[in-house]
DNA sequence: CGGACTATTGAGACTCCTCAACTAACGTGG
DNA sequence: CCACGTTAGTTGAGGAGTCTCAATAGTCCG
């Protein structure tokens, strides 16, 4: 799965059958009809796939790498929507138009389908479009616990909620609870963009849950979580 | 639209082929399909839907009525993810639970659908099952904006954005750009909740909004906005 | 190796939350 | 239909937390 095929991440809404199956593989047949179409793309971090209101010809699949979706208010301050994973679908728009803007956080792998193939595609493919289906309300779901992560008051607790997601993301393709150590991929400032914090914030609040002894940072990038019950609590406590 | 039919409303997300057609009405096929599977349901006020973590069995449309979607936190604060509309879809599941709690805050019209029944029908009607497509992708625009509303620090813009919310959702069922009054079918507690604010953060509000003559309340359900150029200055001013 | 960007830390201002009291509205039953 | 009780909303005062501004340290990249 984090070999770079192409793979669609998402809870479904209905009951499991196997038990913790996370990620919905394609079928044989969904990945011969999509490579069809989709043109592979490796683009080195920074790379900005599209930006906000341009018209939206394409559809996106990481295959490797993570991406940062965002807005830019008119204030300057920048708002970030969410942090693309492997197996994560991206492009929305509306009206025809790209509603965020997209930018490869680290170097990354992806597909790029045309919008309007893939229209047709899903159109002829109900079973391949269920998994769209399942994919669009799996980041529905993630948008709304974003909200409930910035609507909570303390930056200890945004922070918290926040390494829970990475936590989720992480579990998705490595070993089960292995002596936890997360990747963060993304900068404090893309956190503090995504948190609704100002990076002094995020820094004040990094350094106290530090100095508690819940997380440590061997460096900037990785994150070692040495408390899950209190980090638990701190993200839980609302 | 707002005589109760099955439809669905949604901003596609790709090019408009009529100028700002916003509900995607269904075809009769369609209709027919979903009324043979569809149980027309008219409840009171404060009719409970579904619980969070309930087993979900079913999908709602929404005919008539506004319907609040929501989660109780464990602090005791309740989140409101989404106020919903004639021409909704609610129902969003995750591992066959059902995610969060719904309940009519006015006398409401639903569809309610089983959702394997839906399932199945949706993978015979691919056409249909785009309708759902659009829908969900609509939703999670919708769920984006409003963590951007919630992000917001100062009390007056995030109530100024709720209003624009409201202004959307009107926009779509009654005439273009009349004198503009709005009905706002939820109590100061619900907008406090959707917001995250306190409810005395949002009545200290809106008694500003009004002494500066940007909005005017001829009764609690029933807003006037009298300065549609001010109330955008603090809705864009992020 | 230097320059630009990112991150950290400190001090003061601002905004909202909490607690508390009071008022208004609803709706339930007589 | 009215009266009452309960719920929802308003207004005030004090406290908690983050933002802003500013200065310093650390990193990344060319």
């Amino acid at each position: 799965m984090s070999g770079g095929e192409l793979a669609i991440r998402a809870v479904p809404f209905e009951k499991l059958t196997a038990a913790g199956v996370a990620t919905q593989l394609l079928t044989e047949r969904h990945r011969q009809n999509l490579t069809g179409l989709a043109t592979p793309l490796t683009v080195p971090r920074r790379t900005i796939f599209y930006r906000e209101d341009t018209p939206s010809e394409w559809v996106f699949m990481i295959a490797k790498g993570v991406v940062k979706s965002y807005r830019d208010l008119s204030s300057g301050k920048r708002h970030i929507t969410a942090f693309l994973f492997p197996g994560d679908v991206f492009g929305l728009a509306e009206n025809g138009r790209f509603v965020n803007t997209t930018q490869a956080i680290t170097r990354a792998m992806v597909y790029r389908i045309p919008v309007d193939a893939l229209k047709d595609l899903l159109l002829r493919d109900a079973d391949l479009q269920f998994r769209f289906l399942c994919k669009v309300t799996h980041q529905l779901r993630e948008a709304q616990r974003h909200t409930i992560s910035v609507t909570r008051h303390t930056a200890a607790g945004k922070f918290a909620m926040f390494l829970k997601m990475l936590e989720r993301d992480d579990h998705s393709r490595s070993e089960p609870s292995a002596p936890r150590a997360l990747l963060v991929p993304m900068t404090r400032t893309d956190i503090a963009d995504y948190l609704g914090l100002s990076p002094e914030a995020v820094s004040r609040t990094t350094s106290r849950l530090v100095r508690r002894g819940i997380v440590a940072f061997p460096d900037r990038h990785r994150v070692r979580i040495l408390n899950p019950v209190e980090l638990d609590r701190l993200a839980a406590a609302v």
